[in-house]
DNA sequence: GGCTAATAGTTGTATTTGTAACCAACAATG
DNA sequence: CATTGTTGGTTACAAATACAACTATTAGCC
């Protein structure tokens, strides 16, 4: 019933996702790379406290679907580029929310238009209709997005 | 007339691309890599193999947009396991030719059915005219693949 | 032919990532 | 209120990746 002869690698979902994925995301960790010298985990850390607001590293590790490790060295690097302060909380002393400092907001302001721009030029291969299809099936293969 | 404010990560396409990759990738992954040892790119270097039949490194790298550091590390894992043969070209003895051996076409079959479920699995979630849709908007947007 | 440049592919090394083990601090149960 | 289990987060170490430098072979050109 499945015959292996006739998979085309060109169609395969996760070959196709994979391609979209690396074009799409590779012109602009070049810019968030040479601007800031951030890794594409710092960005998404960066990118979670400057769209929802302070919050602490397991949320934004369920939110952006990244490993805790990956999120803790991105917290620590950007403590070292004064962009994020950790501060204990009081009721629970494991947890410690972040926070953007001035320099990390600007950065992400900065960051912010330009993604705007970055993708507006993106889409620009595509129609209105296109681009609302495309999001939607991203969405249905991402997963749900935990939306808080 | 770029607005920071309002930027929305939901909604940018590397952000959307990349987890919805990384989650249709995850699945198959986890099968050629208990089944076969295998990492993503060696899957790759088989699959076009099996695919497109014998062809040497480069044109591999080109088809498959993989550097060809990443590529040759990978033909010799699949050496190793026996699934590839290189034969040097006798006019260009820089180049080789690479060919599966039995054993590699047979893994490649057992994975391409297998990647043929799976990726019904994914696209059960899609419309017919959806899946049409997106992978339209992922060629786009993945670049042309070269055909040859 | 003899020189320089280009190409196929490999290797070295510094970064990055993944996985597991770990340390606190808190929670729950007896 | 001890003890066992969870949870937030970090660290250690192995594996994978990127990038540059390298070897070997061919191509172009005077």
């Amino acid at each position: 019933m499945t015959d292996p002869a006739q998979f085309r690698l060109q169609d395969f979902l996760p070959y196709l996702l994979n391609h979209a994925a690396e074009e799409a995301g590779q012109g602009f960790s070049r810019i968030y790379k040479d601007r800031y010298g951030m890794l594409r985990t710092e960005w998404r850390v960066l990118a979670h406290l400057g769209q929802f607001g302070p919050m602490d590293a397991t949320r934004i590790g369920i939110m952006a679907r990244v490993h805790k490790t990956k999120i803790s060295r991105a917290v620590t690097a950007l403590q070292d580029k004064r962009f994020v302060t950790r501060t204990l909380d009081g009721d629970d002393r494991r947890r410690a929310t972040l926070c953007l400092t001035q320099a990390g907001q600007a950065a992400y302001t900065d960051l912010a238009a330009i993604a705007q721009d970055y993708d507006r030029t993106l889409l620009a291969r595509l129609s209105a209709e296109e681009h609302a299809g495309l999001l939607d099936c991203l969405r249905k293969l991402g997963g749900d997005l935990p939306k808080d």
